[in-house]
DNA sequence: GTTCCGCATGAATCGATAG
DNA sequence: ACTATCGATTCATGCGGAA
């Protein structure tokens, strides 16, 4: 792949030594030293206003968690790429059990690296319904506030109020709130499609390209064709690519536009 | 303070180069270095099988996330502290304010470090009702719903529905979405009674002594009071623990016990 | 006695300007 | 060339006073 020819990276890496029978299985302690040479072909592709999106958690080994991925974070700086933020994805639903030092884990981390510090995004277009207490505070402005508009003199008080009037919609924060896939995809990571999409709607605009250097089933390319974007994925295994082939090409845009919009 | 007497520890340390002007500004880089000899001593008077829960997030320098947070957890793992979990604050209000390469930061770390593996941990303690999906889910069971059905997906899990038939409160998960306090405390942080007060409850019984070594207003003692629990607050600035001192004493049981139980 | 309205304010961060 | 200060931006909550 040439260099400087991707807009934006979202992908979701095996997890180190989960899903064993599934994947590779990579060992905790070789996992920052086993990806390494992906990143710097990643900073090789991405063009230098583009962002890297990496979903990932470590996982818990001996009772304790695993501090792989502080040293990936810590590695991938070494390396030159600029750590802007951690958002967070809070599983609506997450994986069952129950144990005696811990609860169910419910959040995954969802990293933002940049090759610089002026990067593309689009910030308008992730806009959030406004919350409901916009819903019992704007609904009966009309006396004072009205009055308030018309005499333009003097206090301001009633400006910061109506303000609001006539928006319904406003920025969200750095935690996304989203159900886990329940789907019957045939690949064990329970990636929503909606992660995907909603970094793609940030940090992209159409006909933009949108790389996932670790497919799986392909989430990442579905979320991209039904948003118009351009995409390249990559697969190791022969039986994951057949199935993301499958889930992208059954694609039926008029059905699964509605869902994302 | 002899070693081995407290049975949790539960605290938020003034955050690096943060309240500049109310506290003494710790810079960034030098943080580590600032915090480890305050947790030597913490774990010097830990329990063996108590807990310290840090509350704690990075600030943002230079338009990326500094790594100081990460490189404590690291370096407390080094001093033989064992990082158990982290859990996810998750604020419903967080600060305003609009930048072009970031949103709202809605959410902050409460790290759990343990001196043991075997720690003290009463989960019925912090049980929550259950969800609205249980009424409509629980009505009309399906033939699959009294039976165990396992996953498709070959994870191993599997669910037997009716199980859940009589209960009303389940376990949490390690995400807690908490609103910030936006009271009229005389300290800059923004720290609401029922983080602590659900850690308290999580990892420590009644009569057990529970130690906040940054006080501030004292949100921490005032949450082990209230649950019945003894408590030993430290705090440098005469003027917070003045105000924390005013806070503790004011507390009248009999208001405060339905906000919390 | 209850609901509704007005308003202050909070672990923030960026970019421009001043020193 | 670097650091310090300041204005601008914006959402949700709770409290006090009014209806």
């Amino acid at each position: 792949m040439p260099q400087d020819s991707v807009d934006l990276i979202v992908t979701s890496p095996p997890y180190a030594d989960s899903r064993k029978n599934t994947y590779g299985g990579i060992s905790p302690d070789e996992y920052v030293e086993w990806f390494l040479p992906v990143a710097a072909e990643l900073q090789r592709v991405l063009k230098p206003d583009g962002t890297f999106i990496l979903n990932i958690k470590e996982r818990v080994v001996d009772g304790e968690r695993h501090t792989y991925v502080l040293e990936l974070i810590l590695a991938l700086r070494q390396h030159g790429w600029i750590w802007t933020e951690e958002y967070i994805w809070h599983k609506k639903n997450s994986s069952p059990g129950k144990w005696p030092n811990r609860f169910r884990d419910a959040w995954e981390r969802c990293l933002q690296f940049n090759k610089d510090k002026k990067f593309n995004m689009y910030q308008d277009n992730v806009r959030v319904p406004m919350g409901d207490w916009a819903k019992s505070r704007l609904k009966n402005l009309s006396e004072t506030d009205k009055r308030r508009d018309n005499s333009k003199v003097g206090s301001g008080f009633g400006k910061k109020v109506s303000n609001w009037l006539g928006r319904d919609t406003v920025y969200p924060d750095n935690v996304l709130y989203l159900a886990t896939e329940t789907g019957n995809k045939n690949h064990s990571a329970a990636f929503p499609l909606e992660l995907p999409a909603w970094f793609i709607k940030l940090f992209s605009k159409e006909g933009d390209l949108v790389l996932d250097p670790f497919l799986g089933s392909g989430t990442t390319a579905e979320a991209a064709k039904i948003l118009g974007r351009k995409y390249l994925g990559i697969e190791q295994k022969e039986e994951y690519y057949q199935v993301a082939v499958a889930n992208i090409t059954s694609l039926n845009q008029e059905d699964t536009q509605p869902r994302l919009l």
